[in-house]
DNA sequence: GCAACATGTGTACACTGTGAACTTCATACA
DNA sequence: TGTATGAAGTTCACAGTGTACACATGTTGC
């Protein structure tokens, strides 16, 4: 059947949800995220989504997966056709391209920015605190039972991803020696996303979009001049 | 009297609520600081709290503030004299201490770290989020406008005041030219508060802290020569 | 047509933060 | 020496949360 709602049955339940997510995490980060809100919102009871999310966090972790999507969407809008020749100036474009791409959704889309990175540290059940200290023995991931979940991969993000191409090809073009390219990706990640963060919940928050983009050149340059 | 609890008032219960609201985030994070988990804790009613702290935000805020007093404290004795007498290189020291000195307290004290930066994110209410129409009967409001609040002031806090101190102490040993140093404190702090963001709940977060403290000091490293 | 199965509903429970009214105690003043 | 006052802690209540369990409903293979 298509995907109306029309019946007893949704159809697509769990695109609606997610759909639904991204909406609420858009405007009002991933606190909004709530699963009665989510489901209230789709106009579904609240245990239906347990019929596609094993908990909460799977739901959030969904939702953050396609918002990595989006960003990394964007930051390859972001590395258009260089006009300049010089393959080296080509590599360090595209290198600046990708960590004020980075920087630009966290500034224009900042609920998603958080709901990515920070969405499922929000949404941590408590655990009883009895007065006996425990070790906290955790990490029930749920198993994945479906296919996709990959809730705390940061590393394999897709912006991640267009990090280690970008740094790689500054290898390629001889901009940066090949003795100083492992290590790299954790300085240009560390800087954009410390920038990133000082934007969306540091000191940087109300500060004006233009002024915010002058200080991110800013930075990027500084790592990129860093990393040599 | 003395700050026993032996009688029906307490001595002094928000020194006793901090206090407790300290070890429980030092072990388990900001999600271990709820409302009831600290006065159980303490042994007092839920309630007793709102004599001394506005809401739980307030609460957190104020642990918050007391972890970051820590932290530069830490990151002070992390600043040992240098031997070298050259003061270009005392100032490179200097700045470098401040980096690492701050890494290294995301990483011994990760729970603290957490707290102090996205503690008071993670306790937020929600509103409602019908955004069709509100029939809400009439909503009392508490017009809290008197006492001030300022939960948010990372520019002002003391890691930060010490990172300031550096960069001028930069400039007054010629290390660093006086058109470069406004903006540099936005690219030493993205990139070391980004770094033990990866640490703390980043894809860096199960590395060996020998290997970390590797990846930082290059980090810390890149971004120095990066501000030239 | 009917069993098996997937999907959505309803109820219930243990939590949470917070407002309002009440109780206890320490202290200033007659 | 009382006694009013007010700060500090308690109890009760309420709305809201995530989620476990049993049940209802619709779809699909035999």
């Amino acid at each position: 059947m298509g995907s109306g709602r029309n019946s007893y049955h949704h159809g697509d339940l769990r695109r609606s949800l997610i759909d639904e997510g991204l909406a609420l995490t858009r405007s009002r980060g991933p606190r909004a995220l709530g699963l009665r809100a989510v489901t209230r919102q789709v106009g579904v009871s609240a245990n239906a989504a347990y019929r596609h999310f094993a908990n909460q966090q799977a739901l959030v972790a969904a939702v953050a997966g396609e918002i990595l999507e989006k960003m990394a969407a964007q930051m390859r809008e972001f590395i258009t056709a260089d006009p300049s020749p010089d393959p080296r100036e080509q590599a360090r474009h595209r290198l600046r391209a990708v960590g004020l791409g980075y920087i630009t959704f966290a500034v224009s889309e900042p609920g998603w920015f958080e709901t990515a990175f920070f969405g499922t540290e929000m949404s941590d059940r408590q655990s009883t605190g009895s007065d006996d200290h425990d070790e906290t023995p955790e990490r029930h991931e749920t198993a994945s039972d479906d296919h996709d979940e990959a809730p705390e991969h940061y590393d394999e993000a897709p912006p991640f991803a267009l990090l280690v191409e970008a740094l790689d090809g500054m290898v390629a073009a001889g901009v940066l020696s090949a003795e100083r390219r492992p290590g790299a990706e954790w300085s240009c990640w560390s800087a954009v996303h410390g920038f990133a963060e000082l934007v969306v919940h540091g000191p940087l928050r109300q500060r004006e979009s233009v002024e915010v983009m002058t200080l991110a050149a800013r930075v990027v340059e500084d790592i990129i001049a860093g990393i040599r």
